[in-house]
This record gives C-alpha cells, sequence and structure tokens, in this order.
DNA sequence: CATCAACCCTGAGAGC
DNA sequence: TGCTCTCAGGGTTGAT
C-alpha cells in the first residue's frame, strides 16, 4: 500500500530520468517520464475513480493540456498540468503504468490517458479505493494535509509543539494525514518501533526528547523506504524491498531485532499494529 | 476534540 | 479440489 516513500519512488520515476535520484533504477525504467507529453485522450473505465469534476468533464478538461511537472504531497502523486493539476492518490492498491499507445488494457485498469507521442499513463487499481482530482488550484486537495516530513520547517521543538496540543495515542495522531502529511501504517509501526515509544502512548505526555526522537525516527525509516524503492508487501506495488528490512511490520511472534523478545500485534484505531512490548513499554520505568 | 464504527473493494489465506 | 468465510488497508463520514 503506498505510502510517502513508495509515491515519492513512483514521482521520481515519472520525472524526466534526469532527476532521478539513485543508481539503481530496475523496474523504474519501464516507467519513462512523462513531463512534456501532452495528454490527447481520457478514457475512464470505472467511474467512481474520478473523485473530481465528474467523468466526462475530467476527460473534456484535460485533453490537450502538458504534464509540466511531477510532485508528491503526502501520499498524493500530483501531476502539473497546463492549466490545472492532476492529483492520484494510490490508496490500498493503485499503480501506474507507462507503456505503449497500443497496449491491451490489463485487469482492473480504471483510467487511461492518451499521449500526443504515441504512449500512454494507465491508473489500475484492483480495490477501486484509489481516486482522481483535476483541479485548478492545487490547495483544493492539499489544503487539509499537515506537515511534509521532511520540511525543514518541522523542527524538533515544532514537532514537540504539534505532539503537546494534542491528546491522542501517538499511533492514530502519526496516521492523521492532516496532522503529518505522508505515513502509512507500516512507517509509522517502523518509526514508533524506533523511537521505542508504545502505539497507544498519548501524544501530550511525550517529553521533548523523545519527540525529537520520534521525528528523527520518522525521518529515518522513510528515507531508507526511499532508498529501497519502497515496500512491495501487497501483491500490486513492485520494484521496492524494504519489506525485506521490516523491524516490526507484519513480524508478528517473531523475534525483536533489539532484545530478542516476541513482537506482539493488536488493534489500535482500527489499525493492525505491531510493536515490541519490552522496547516500547506504554509506562516507562524512568 | 477524541474515539469508534461503517463504508468502499478485492483477493489472499484459512477452514471445511 | 473447490467452496465459503474472514480480513487487511487509507481515508471519509457520521455518531457518540
Amino acid at each position: 500500500m503506498p505510502e510517502l516513500p513508495e509515491v515519492e519512488t513512483i514521482a521520481c520515476s515519472l520525472r524526466n530520468p534526469v532527476a532521478l535520484p539513485f543508481k539503481e533504477l530496475g523496474a523504474l525504467n519501464e516507467r519513462p517520464g512523462i513531463v512534456g507529453r501532452t495528454i490527447a485522450s481520457a478514457m475512464v473505465l470505472w467511474e467512481r475513480s474520478i473523485a473530481q469534476p465528474v467523468p466526462a468533464d475530467f476527460c473534456r478538461d484535460i485533453i490537450h493540456q502538458e504534464i509540466t511537472q511531477v510532485l508528491r504531497r503526502g501520499k498524493y502523486l500530483v501531476l502539473r498540468l497546463t492549466h490545472d493539476w492532476l492529483f492520484i492518490h494510490l490508496r490500498m492498491s493503485g499503480d501506474i503504468r507507462v507503456e505503449p499507445l497500443a497496449s491491451e488494457n490489463q485487469v482492473h485498469d480504471r483510467v487511461i490517458l492518451g499521449f500526443a507521442d504515441g504512449t500512454r499513463l494507465v491508473f489500475n487499481d484492483p480495490r477501486k479505493f484509489g481516486r482522481l482530482w483535476l483541479v485548478k488550484d492545487p490547495l483544493d486537495v492539499w489544503c487539509t494535509l499537515g506537515p511534509e516530513p521532511f520540511d525543514e520547517e518541522l523542527t524538533a521543538e515544532c514537532f514537540y509543539g504539534m505532539l503537546q496540543r494534542r491528546s491522542r495515542s501517538i499511533k492514530p495522531l502519526l496516521l492523521d494525514q492532516s496532522f503529518i502529511a505522508g505515513l502509512g501504517n507500516i512507517y509509522t509501526d517502523e518509526a514508533l518501533f524506533l523511537a521505542g515509544i508504545h502505539p497507544l502512548r498519548k501524544s501530550n505526555t511525550l517529553g521533548p526528547g523523545q519527540a525529537a526522537g520520534l521525528l528523527s525516527a520518522i525521518r529515518q525509516v522513510l528515507r531508507e523506504g526511499i532508498m529501497r524503492n519502497g515496500a512491495s508487501i501487497d501483491w500490486v506495488y513492485r520494484g521496492g524491498d524494504f519489506q525485506n528490512y521490516f523491524n516490526v511490520y507484519q513480524r508478528t511472534g517473531s523475534q525483536c531485532p533489539r532484545c530478542g523478545g516476541l513482537i506482539e500485534r493488536s488493534v489500535v484505531g482500527q489499525r493492525g499494529t505491531h510493536y515490541c512490548p519490552v522496547c516500547q513499554p506504554l509506562d516507562p520505568v524512568n
């Protein structure tokens, strides 16, 4: 399920190759850059994949626009067009293909944008949770999002203040995209493990040092995820191998790499949650 | 404001 | 083998 590192990986692959930051391209070569291509046709195979505007208007308005920039904001893939902005949220199972225009449709293809140069971009989404928005103003979509984890203005002091102002369990808070953008279940569990913080810990009981440690842990797991081109844990997302480096996520019953105890699983905020009860105590003894 | 349940979906995996 | 059942997962919405 694409979180920040997975979306960043896809965004990199959709930019022109010069923007690729990593030497090991692998599957990324199958998704050449799309910056500079002009949309010549649009086909919606599953109407509910289009969040805004209605599909007919979406198809009419997006045609003839050039893709001028590929960005990422939180878990959104952002395509800047000549006049509008195209936001793509992959949710659970979405993926993007770039291929020759004459390619055969595949099962679960939902939206197809044909380019004037004879290629096409395909939005494929088995579970149909993903959405596309075509908007005039990017703020329409991302104004509700919290800060980017790598934003330099997000200092440890700032993050501590954000945690102090809330009194929620830390895990659901980190998953809340209006609090901080880009974290999903995998990277939240991994970050809390690195920081040694229990998922149910109330945010406003964390000290300044713990806040700084948590922010640093968040950045570390995200950076490692990006370096490994994301995690391929669902059968849909391909290319990354961060799933081989999880400390706790989906490792219930395995040994904690730090203390050797057993990783436990519980449900927190309707989400499967993996943690080490020894390294992540709810009530620190200190 | 915080918490919780339901909803949207499919396919993988378990159980029979 | 093949059927049915359960479940995961992000984000939104509505109820408490």
